[in-house]
Order: structure tokens, then sequence, then C-alpha cells
DNA sequence: GTCTATATCCAGATAGAC
DNA sequence: GTCTATCTGGATATAGAC
């Protein structure tokens, strides 16, 4: 565990500053100055200004892949997510699916480059493209295949399962986004997406007493 | 009807650049040249780059009161619209929504401003505030009294209303913000958004039979 | 109300000393 | 690797002719 070089303190700041008022509106010397040092020395870490910002792509792709590979170890067999799913206690759910709201919302590296992604979203068909696939499909496929699988194992009611994704998923994102831009919303924010959980699981649950 | 005069053409070229691009990102000489002039003209009709910014949320804030007082005379009487829902024939749920989302996305002050808000919703508290409130607490809330009346009225099932609206809303809200970034989805968005509805009828409309 | 010419300013970037 | 000094271009905005 190496301590933050220069060239880190660099990109995290530069980050910050892009992420509240968009690439344009952040001078070098602004991003220079949070660093603690005069805009000139920032030249000696990146060429230039788009540099800094093509790093963070860069670097936010990196730490990316690392998670994603990180959950594939956890569940190349997504039956694995089944099974603990299919006790479905609605308190272990809610906390789960918090904690990763909660990581979401205050990893300084991903809450702002995903406040980063909604500004500069229009700019780029690649960005909008990136945007859509890893702040709303990624979740809404990973759901639709746990959805199949609980249905099939006769856990949860039969039904349109990408309807049912977007049902579960687009509230949490929303109210992700709400946080983003109201943090002090963030309490009050959890209690509602523990209400839509528990809500879901009384509407899509399968009630076995019935069958 | 009077027709455009230069200076609302400056006003929608301006909220069409800044949509795009941001505020910064723009320069007045691209206005002016968008609206076919040259950019000393342009301070002939408003005195500064600002000025002209600050004419947008004025003349959005005109529009969406506009809007609001047409809709309230459509709806003082909540009960109108819950006559409407209370039979629940899907086809022409599915149809109404359609035709509002379609509106929203192809009017073309209403679609890029809420491009703009979406791209300077972080640079200040009250466009923070104003966004959540206009695009989803507004719809959150206006589906809460209708369902809390359709819950009263036996024509669906009992449930946290909150959570109810939001699984309602929510997915809708976050295909308008998938044709808002790429239009070129439109179409399948909007067979989502149909499914969607039919699924959310599926599992929470009251089956009457049963009772 | 539009233009050309211009003032003013500031940002990104470079040169070169230390 | 940081600094000061400086270059350069481009942006906002104004002055004043037509």
């Amino acid at each position: 565990m190496k301590q933050a070089t220069t060239k880190d303190r660099i990109l995290l700041s530069a980050l910050d500053l892009f992420s509240q008022y968009g690439y344009e509106a952040v001078s070098v010397e602004q991003i220079a100055q949070a660093v603690g040092i005069k805009a000139p020395s920032l030249y000696k870490h990146y060429k230039s200004k788009q540099d800094i910002f093509d790093a963070i792509f860069v670097e936010m792709q990196r730490r990316y892949d690392e998670q994603t590979e990180k959950m594939n170890l956890h569940m190349t067999n997504a039956s694995a997510d089944q099974n603990r799913f299919s006790e479905i206690k609605a308190d272990a759910l809610v906390q789960e699916v918090q904690k990763l709201i909660g990581y979401s919302l205050h990893d300084e590296y991903i809450s702002r480059f995903r406040r980063l992604m909604t500004i500069e979203q229009f700019r780029s068909r690649s960005i909008s493209a990136l945007y859509t696939h890893r702040y709303v499909n990624r979740f809404v496929l990973y759901h639709e295949k746990l959805f199949e699988g609980l249905i099939h194992a006769g856990v949860m009611k039969d039904g349109d399962i990408h309807s049912m994704a977007l049902q579960y998923v687009c509230p949490v994102l929303i109210c992700l986004s709400i946080c983003d831009r109201q943090p002090e919303l963030e309490m009050q924010t959890m209690a509602q997406i523990d209400a839509h959980i528990r809500q879901f699981l009384v509407a899509y649950q399968l009630n076995k007493e019935k069958m």
C-alpha cells in the first residue's frame, strides 16, 4: 500500500472539481491550487488538461474492471445469489442493498465519477452509451437473470422479467441520483429504498402457503 | 400567434447549445452563429452571456407555470383521474403515458431544458432542489394521491403507496433519461414502458373475481 | 439592430532558472 | 519536480459607423 503520488492527487482533485462544475468550467490553476502546487508544475505530470480528463476515464475503467472481476468470482455460479435470495429474508436483503448504495455514494472515486458522467453524458456517443450500460443496463440485466432463476425455483411470481427488474432497480437508481444531487436527503432516501424493497417482495414474492 | 423574434431565437439556440455542451463550453460567438448574426449584435438583446442563461430559466418557469395551471384545471377534482383509472384499460393507459413521454421528449423547449438541468444540476443548491422536485417528486406525489384513491375505491391492491408510486414512476423516468441520452433507442424504450405498465397492473390491480 | 474594429482579460501551455 | 515569467489564442464585452 503505497501513498498517493502527486500524479494521483492531481487526478483526484481534478475529478472532484470536474464532477461538480464540469470540465470546461474548471481551470488548470484551480486543480493545481487544490493539490497545493502551481499550474505549470502540473504539466510535468500530465501533458494537457484534456490529458487529465482522459486519465480519469482510464483510471475509472481500471477500477471498474477490477471490481467486476471480483464480482464475477462471487457469482460465476449465479445460483449462489439465487440461493441467498430464495430465502428472501427482507431484513438481510435491505441491509445488503443499502450497504452497496452506501459504498457507491461515499467512495470518493465512484461517486465523483458518476457525477462527472452525469454532467458530461451528452457530449459524445461513447459517453452516452457507457452511461446507460454502466448505470442502468448492467443492474437491470443482472436482476433479470436473478428473477428468472427465482421464478423457475418457484420463489417468485411469474411475469415479464424485464419489467420486474425495472421496477426493482429503477427506484434504487433514482434514489441514488437524488443523493448525488442532495446529500442531505440521504437518510430519508435510504428509508424509501427500505420500504420499496419490502413492498416489492410483498408484490412479487410467492406466498407458499397458498400454492 | 406572432413569429419568433430575434431575441426568442437567441434564447432557443442558446438553450440548444447549452443543453448539449454545458454553459461554459459554449461561446457567445457559437450562439450568434446559430442564430445567423455576429456575436456583438447579440448584446443588443441580452446584456451578457449569463443574462441569456438566466432568461432561459425565467422563460421555462413561465412555461412550466402555464402548463401546471392547465393541468390543475384538468384535475382539481382528482377524482376525475381516478375515474379514468378505475376502469384501468391497459391499452388506453399505455397510450396516454406514451403520449406524454413523446411530448416531453420532442418539445424543443422541454426536452432541451431537461437536458440542461441534468448537466447543470450540481452547480447550485437551488438547481438541485428544482431538479428533484420537477423531475422526480412531482410525479411521485401525483401518483401517490392517485393510488391512494384507487386503493380506497377497491380497484388496486393495498400497500405502501409511496413505494408503489416509485415502482410505477421510476422506470418511466429512467426510460426518459435513456431517450434523452440516446434518442436512437426511443422505440425500444417505449416498448419497455408499455410492458412495464402492463406488468405493474398485473401486480397491483385487484382481481375482482377473486374478492 | 447589425456590422467591424478593438479593448480587456484570462486560460492553457511553454521556457528556463533553481 | 517546482517555481516565475511569458507567450499565445480565444473569449466576453464595448465603441462607434451604417
